[in-house]
DNA sequence: CAAATAGTTTAGCCTAGACTAACAATTTTA
DNA sequence: TAAAATTGTTAGTCTAGGCTAAACTATTTG
């Protein structure tokens, strides 16, 4: 038996006293954080363009890297593989044009993104803390949190 | 003007009709993601190794390779980072010991951790969605809504 | 105590997502 | 309409975080 494996006395608990999960459970766990991180800019990208053309009529690369804080240079790669991906059309120098695929993710995200935002106003958190977490967390709550999220909505409004 | 930049009709709102952000509040919310990102690999790694520590009374790359669910390659090449960054301390071959840094890092990536955890479990989540949503949301809750989320959790422990 | 097994590290590769600099195209304006 | 300004693209670089394969070290076991 490896020495280094199980000491005698029992370790004092630095933690909220939860066991550690099963190996396999634990591995899942990390494992939908990083696949959540392979999607979460394109869906980042695809909602916003969704909403410049919402409310704007048009998406343009300048827009889109103002907005996302990054370089042209950026968006300009990331709007290849958007295409690629078949989530948007666009031709050199024109505007953008989601395909139903990107108006298909778009509208999911911005439902998704609303559902964590209108929750956490609900809960009582100022709105522009809630909408730089909601940014963060939208890609990290899952449908049946989202449904609780939107039960709360629900309930908080009418009792107001 | 740019031709492209304002058509004369109102578009149709395809969102929950917020205006879109300023500019820059808005560059920010993608900035604070982004940050956060390049932080939270390394701050599930310490928390993991506290974990491992206090449960199992040490802390070996194999173990956490197959908790996180990735290659001891991997694992090898991040504990080098975390030595780096001051986080731990290793000799090759053997077991890792977190330095004062990790130590208080671990604590508190923990309390966040569980905060978001009984958070959900609060709201009526299911236990493993709320472990793997928190898992995900952790890193993206900002101190504000970790203290409503607080608040939360007692109120409801109190009405039980 | 030597061989087998288990654990760790290193080397080298790949992809994503950021950047700057240089260049090209388009649009605006003098 | 020519020049200036804006916008978009390309080329090349960097870092992080994965991987496999191979080498090395430690531990266990026959």
């Amino acid at each position: 038996m490896n020495q280094h494996t199980q000491p005698t006395e029992t370790p004092i608990s630095l933690d909220s006293g939860d066991a550690l999960p099963p190996v396999k459970q634990h591995a899942r766990q990390y494992e939908t954080v990083r696949v959540a991180h392979e999607t979460e800019l394109i869906e980042d990208y695809v909602e916003l363009i969704g909403d410049l053309i919402a409310h704007r009529g048009e998406a343009r690369a300048a827009d889109i890297a103002s907005r996302m804080g990054v370089s042209q240079a950026t968006v300009s790669k990331m709007i290849r593989r958007l295409n690629e991906l078949g989530l948007v059309t666009s031709q050199p120098y024109r505007s953008l044009f989601l395909t139903t695929a990107g108006k298909d993710m778009a509208r999911i995200s911005r439902a998704r993104h609303d559902i964590v935002l209108n929750f956490l106003r609900a809960l009582g958190v100022d709105d522009t803390t809630a909408r730089i977490d909601a940014e963060g967390m939208e890609h990290h709550v899952s449908d049946e949190t989202l449904d609780v999220m939107q039960a709360f909505i629900r309930k908080t409004s009418d009792n107001s």
